[in-house]
DNA sequence: AAAGTTACCTTGTAATGCAAAGTAGTTGGT
DNA sequence: ACCAACTACTTTGCATTACAAGGTAACTTT
């Protein structure tokens, strides 16, 4: 049990939370969101991403299109659904809420 | 994949972290933690809690003692190792970390 | 046409949260 | 003295899922 291996599992759980975010804000593909998480210093790979994207649309959450690239091959690029966006506010309630009670345990005295 | 499910998903990342900082205060066994963070709206049970808390004790993070109740059976007392202490600290690093993190994705515009 | 790049997908493994059932010490009513 | 209720800790089995590693395929470059 060491201190990066906590790291890891406490983003597994704001992962999809984030990745939602991401898809709500336009059209993206898969390795636009793989920078952007990069960006923020939330690790995620390949392995990781694709099949949580697919469990998303199986969900119902989110859709894609197939679109041509300029250069190279095809890419699958999201949107949110109806439920797609419910179910984001909801979680946002949630992160919120979860900030909250784990900082009033943290900094309790 | 219901919002129920992901709110759980969120928490398990957090969890081993709340533990740590409720043992820091003091002396706790773990039905003192259970109400705790229940209080705190973040639902464990004990088939989640017990075996975290072995966990932590092989890792060395935290020990314990077997204290007589005044009313039922025994308990185990647990408290922080060195290790725990310094562990916990990095996490404090950690938790504000992946906060600012999210909040930098979910609230970008 | 061969090598490189980009993009998406799959398989196998390990970790772990949880429900449910189990063990054991203590208390209280009859 | 017994037995039900309570408290506390433990274990088993299942389902989920993050990830490493390897794979497929389209397109570009040399």
């Amino acid at each position: 049990m060491n201190l990066e291996n906590t790291q890891v599992q406490m983003r597994k759980g704001v992962l999809e939370f984030c990745i939602l975010s991401i898809i709500s804000r336009g059209e993206v593909y898969a390795s636009d969101m793989l920078e952007e998480l990069t960006n923020a210093k939330i690790m995620v790979v390949e392995g990781t991403l694709y099949p949580l994207l697919t469990r998303l649309r199986k969900a119902g959450l989110v859709d894609y299109k197939w679109v041509e690239s300029i250069a190279g091959p095809p890419r699958k690029y999201y949107t949110l659904t109806h439920i797609g966006r419910e179910f984001l506010s909801g979680l946002q309630g949630t992160w919120n809420e979860l900030v909250s009670s784990t900082n009033r345990i943290a900094n309790h005295q």
